[in-house]
DNA sequence: TCTGGGGTCCTAGGACCC
DNA sequence: TCTGGGGTCCTAGGACCC
């Protein structure tokens, strides 16, 4: 069989670089995106954040307090990064018709012209494969390229940031040996402190235990499998994502909460969060499970199963409701989640396939964005936040730079306008309101005009 | 002002059935 | 009259990924 290459593409800081590319005035500023609230985190930081040491995972406070006074902090913009998702996926299908997506912003490929291919080739291959993505979407992409998955991916984050590299089979070897075993998929802090107690700290020094060894280190089923991964053996296949098998919201409380009926006010609007997703999924739901993390980060988890998989909304709220426990016995919580498993195609067996129907298709119209529905409020009541996207009547799409003290601070740019100006306005005032956030996205129309070919 | 939100997979015990 | 052995489902917890 000839050789085959598979490839792992990784989008460069990818919500930061969303943010800066429909926001360009960011561009080269340090950019945080995350939870903004005292207990939120980083999920994306833009390379000119990172310098600072600025890390996804983060917490704000600390990261904001590393970056400085030019650190730009925005909250996350869902339904933006899904569009560009898609956009970025959609274009790599094009090149590669078997697309392992892992997530957002990174995918594995395995494209069958490359089978047997020397390392220039597959190097001409992946930058044209970015060049695509950049043209496409406007995104900056990474490639890594070698004779497996694992290979692929540690590949990709050294070509990292903007570039290609490819690991040939003469050089694997000795890049594994070397690499801490932290990188190898699948160890996390608990099996690498495992490891290192043990004097293991390098894939090489792991790749040289027994099967005996690893095995009773971690386990029978892991263990094995990730020494073959150390020993360089990978030979599992690309293939398309399974549908999802759970579907969950959750949500961190700015302070615990400590009684029951606090719990039960929460449950509702997390359980029907999760359930609109679910409904726009189209199948329906036999296992409930709520999730409760104490203020020691402990978690507790509680599910039902039902008869039946359904998509009555009273039946699984309800269902939730009673499995909450009360904090005055297990603690104060800090986060409530409420997850929906055991989907089943479960259409034919309702009993009002039109109700649902059309329950259906209001959840999606209310929630098509995946973002907090932005909702009709008078403008004497707005309360602007940095980072909502709005409309003028005249100067078009921008956003919210600063707010409060009765004004608020609009930056009119997109995609495709350029840095754009700001101006400020009393927050009453009538000609701008909240916006679709996946316009900034978009050239505007005189743009998309001009580059239409005649 | 420590530590989000969305997932996947594995383990282990008990119920239940044959 | 010391009670095997499998298989499946359910529940709870935990490691890990981005």
């Amino acid at each position: 069989m000839d050789a085959r290459w598979v490839l792992h593409l990784d989008m460069d800081a990818f919500f930061a670089s969303v943010e800066q590319l429909t926001r360009p005035t960011l561009r080269g500023r340090p950019v945080l995106v995350g939870g903004t609230g005292g207990r939120g985190v980083v999920a994306g930081a833009s390379y000119e954040a990172r310098v600072f040491g600025a890390r996804s995972a983060m917490p704000m406070h600390q990261a904001r307090r590393q970056v400085g006074a030019t650190a730009v902090v925005l909250p996350p913009r869902g339904a933006v990064y899904g569009m560009a998702s898609r956009r970025v996926f959609e274009t790599v299908r094009a090149v590669i018709p078997v697309v392992e997506q892992l997530s957002f912003d990174e995918a594995f490929g395995e494209p069958a012209e490359l089978a047997g291919a020397d390392r220039v080739d597959v190097e001409r291959f992946c930058e044209q494969l970015r060049r695509r993505v950049l043209d496409q979407t406007g995104l900056v992409a990474s490639v890594g390229a070698g004779s497996g998955k694992q290979i692929a991916k540690i590949a990709s984050d050294l070509a990292k940031p903007d570039g290609v590299r490819v690991v040939s089979r003469a050089e694997e070897r000795i890049l594994l040996d070397g690499l801490p075993v932290r990188r190898l998929w699948g160890i996390g802090p608990v099996a690498e402190e495992k490891l290192h107690r043990l004097g293991i700290g390098t894939v090489g020094q792991f790749a040289a235990l027994t099967g005996t060894e690893v095995a009773s280190i971690l386990g029978a089923t892991i263990g094995p499998a990730l020494h073959r991964l150390a020993c360089g053996i990978d030979d599992r296949p690309v293939a398309e994502r399974a549908e999802a098998k759970q579907i969950s919201a959750e949500s961190t409380f700015a302070a615990d909460l400590t009684t029951l009926e606090q719990l039960r006010a929460e449950v509702g609007p997390i359980g029907e969060h999760a359930y609109r997703r679910l409904l726009r999924d189209g199948r329906g739901a036999r296992t409930v499970t709520v999730k409760l993390k104490k203020a020691d980060m402990s978690v507790l988890t509680r599910s039902a199963t039902l008869p039946y998989a359904t998509t009555d909304a009273a039946a699984l709220t309800s269902a939730a409701a009673r499995l909450l426990l009360d904090p005055a016995e297990v603690g104060p919580i800090r986060l409530l989640g409420v997850g929906y498993s055991g989907l089943t195609d479960v259409r034919q067996e309702s009993l009002f396939p039109d109700l649902e129907f059309q329950e259906a298709s209001a959840a999606e119209q209310s929630d098509h964005t995946e973002m907090p529905a932005p909702q009709p409020v008078s403008p004497e009541t707005t309360p602007w936040r940095i980072g909502d996207d709005v409309a003028h009547t005249e100067l078009g799409h921008g956003w919210v730079q600063g707010a409060g003290h009765g004004v608020v601070t609009v930056r009119f740019e997109t995609r495709g306008s350029g840095p754009g100006r700001a101006r400020t306005f009393a927050a009453d005032e009538p000609a701008i309101s909240p916006a679709d956030p996946v316009d900034s996205l978009d050239w505007p129309d005189y743009i998309a005009a001009a580059r239409e070919p005649e």
